[in-house]
DNA sequence: ACTATATAGTCAGTCTTCTTGTCCATCGTG
DNA sequence: CACGATGGACAAGAAGACTGACTATATAGT
């Protein structure tokens, strides 16, 4: 069945992007964390805006926020166009954790690489990349 | 990148099943259960079975069988060869909602095979069918 | 047959994460 | 400048998972 394939597959490298992390140094995080650093080297994020992201409240934002905060992971700064918020930035931790992520993800694409055809490979990419919606990244089930 | 793409058509997906479970009537159900449901309709299955398969413990998944045993998607039954067990066994709306499951998954799917051609959706299915491993299905990220 | 160990299930307590509800300070528009 | 909207904080609580401890039954080794 299609539908177990992608669940499978997106199990599979979930588990990887956490493993690949782990033997970087980095235990501290789950992959809800991965897509704020996502969303927070992008354009420049509040706090708001990252609940909007994840599709959770400000309030559970906010709270995960302060876990990064605790561990070194970001900042926050003034932001000088408006007083009541304040700007999210990484650390240099933040970035170093960041750039782990996109290799442990990578590793797991290569494997599939590896087992597929790079002919397939290809194929299968760009099947997922045009059904692939811009929307949010759902960080739980 | 292909690793965000797998995400967001995973995401795609899982929020997919949960919409079409809801319009078919069952909204008291999460993503999670479906797994449940899929172990418990194959071979037969125990609570400790059940956790094993979806990486819980044996207390977490005794409480996500009182669940389903509440709102009558399965009962238990005394495993006549293990006097400790209890067998799951899914009720006819247990076995209504694995269906309209599936088929929130296939309808998921059919937009799929319509974005792309038949052709390349091949491509991508059999891309996915061969670097799915048969392993868990993570129930949470 | 007996003992030791493993396993199915339950009870109790705790932790984490997310929720709702409320509030204040600040922004932007009429 | 008043007023609704927004960013953020505080508090309380629900849900879901965890650890630890316990009973009853099964199974393997002697």
């Amino acid at each position: 069945m299609t539908a177990a394939a992608v669940l499978r597959v997106a199990t599979q490298l979930v588990d990887g992007i956490q493993e690949g992390l782990a033997r970087r140094g980095f235990d501290d995080v789950r992959p809800v964390h991965g897509f704020a650093f996502a969303r927070i080297s992008g354009t420049q994020a509040t706090t708001a805006d990252l609940a909007a992201h994840l599709g959770i409240t400000k309030q559970a934002a906010a709270q995960l926020v302060d876990h990064l905060l605790q561990r070194g992971y970001l900042t926050r700064e003034a932001d000088p166009r408006d007083g009541r918020a304040k700007l999210l930035v990484l650390t240099e931790r933040g970035r170093a954790c960041t750039t782990a992520a996109e290799q442990a993800a990578n590793d797991v694409v290569q494997r599939w690489k590896q087992q597929l055809s790079p002919q397939r490979f290809a194929e299968m990419r760009d099947g997922l990349n045009q059904i692939a919606v811009p929307g949010r990244l759902r960080p739980a089930w």
